[in-house]
DNA sequence: AACGTCATTGACGATTCGTCACTATAGACC
DNA sequence: GGTCTATAGTGACGAATCGTCAATGACGTT
């Protein structure tokens, strides 16, 4: 094909082009029944190319994972732009990461394999510094809010806490709900009557009531404001979500 | 050996000698290189055998997880045992949590990889339902403070909230802490300067103001309650855990 | 047109998996 | 105590999967 062109962009494309491909196979099977043959089966590559991307199949895992974190991203800036208090664009923020676990189910659940330490215990250094880097710049995302309120008086950081501190907290509460409600994400009814999005919901509101961002819950109803946000701000979205036969129930 | 004496007994000690020999094992090798090879090498039985009692290497790292969640039920049972307010004896069975994690490093980082889709897509349905048992059981004795909150007056579940959706969330955002923050467990340095018991313990203290339970952490310091609470209950753990050189900042 | 370079290929050896035909043994029955 | 049977246990083997590397070919250079 190309011999002597190995520019930096049409490698990263290529890398893309897996990385979907992938994700489009595991639409159908489970992660559990990947393997590296079906992939480069579904790819004009071959073995050794698809290897000179990604050392093993945990480091493809783990690619995905980063893309994931791209597509949050993606996701998170929009949400941040939504108009209101300090604390509104906060629970605005984190309601993005529901919307794209609902609208990439396939991406979501193989980003939640690419975090488990067999996986991590296979990835290439390089892909995990990138991981890293990402998660930075999520995070960053979450910092400037918290200085917002900060800023405008209707949040004081806990004795103790640090910013970070607090917006670790705060995402990796959220995480665990996802990771624990996961496996309903298309059975619809919850595991044991629990409901993602409600639960999701629940988690925010008392981690944000328990530091005593104002206003709290009890001063407003945050799950309509969120429900009009999410019309407002991710219209097509949730057109798409729907348009799968899941409904939102908030 | 013994041809006919298939007792339930045996059967299950025999099950939990593989378990053990193979964290054994993790302790010197990453879940990544482990194979069902090295675990029939380990062990005085074959292959055969190990595979009647486990039908591939998924279905034993899920056995592994239950395993944890036995040993997690035990310890549970002892911190609920506290003297003190419902708040604090629920801190207290949270942190017992923790203790489980610094004791038991192997048990607890493989017990995180078998709650990963890719692990539970290979489970036998009869383990996956005996995982849901445990954690049935696990949260019971939740509930159980949850009642007592609820009775003596300290707590009032919001709006919109079921005892169960109150536990489940307090649990999933302890779950993510401990997920985000299992790398360190040894190197002690936290990720980018956090540390596992701080966090929980913020994790858990902003959960609970959140939930509005008294007295809330501005009334009280759970912080050498806690303390405290660890000397007393688990005196024994905490040597092993200090002789081990880790020590515990809160 | 001959050469050098480098991406690409896919066949192959190595590893790992999971099965199954066979062996061993404890008790039943004569 | 000898024989028979049912079941536990064994480990060699075929199948699946992995990851490598010698060979190929496409393109720029001389």
């Amino acid at each position: 094909m190309s011999p002597r062109a190995l520019d930096k962009q049409s490698l990263q494309e290529r890398e893309l082009e897996i990385i979907e491909a992938t994700l489009l196979l595991l639409e159908e099977i489970d992660v559990s029944q990947l393997t590296m043959d079906k992939i480069v089966a579904q790819v004009p590559y071959s073995k050794g190319t698809v290897y000179g991307h990604f050392s093993c199949k945990e480091d493809l895992l783990s690619g995905i994972g980063n893309y994931a974190m791209h597509t949050m991203i993606g996701l998170f800036s929009r949400a941040v732009e939504h108009k209101g208090s300090s604390r509104e664009r906060y629970q605005a923020m984190s309601f993005a990461y529901l919307i794209y676990a609902l609208l990439k189910p396939a991406l979501f659940r193989t980003a939640l394999c690419s975090k488990s330490p067999s996986v991590i215990g296979k990835t290439s250094p390089e892909r995990i510094q990138e991981h890293e880097a990402l998660e930075h710049r999520l995070m960053a995302l979450f910092f400037k809010i918290i200085d917002d309120g900060i800023a405008d008086g209707s949040l004081s950081l806990p004795a103790h806490m640090s910013k970070q501190q607090v917006s670790f907290t705060g995402w990796a509460s959220g995480y665990g709900v996802i990771i624990m409600l996961n496996d309903d994400l298309n059975s619809c009814a919850g595991r044991h009557g629990l409901y993602l999005e409600q639960e999701f919901f629940n988690t925010t509101t008392i981690f944000l009531d328990g530091l005593n961002w104002h206003p709290l819950s009890s001063e407003r109803d945050y799950r309509s404001v969120i429900k009009s946000m999410l019309e407002e701000r991710f219209a097509d979205e949730l057109e798409v979500i729907r348009a799968r036969g899941r409904q939102l129930v908030l």
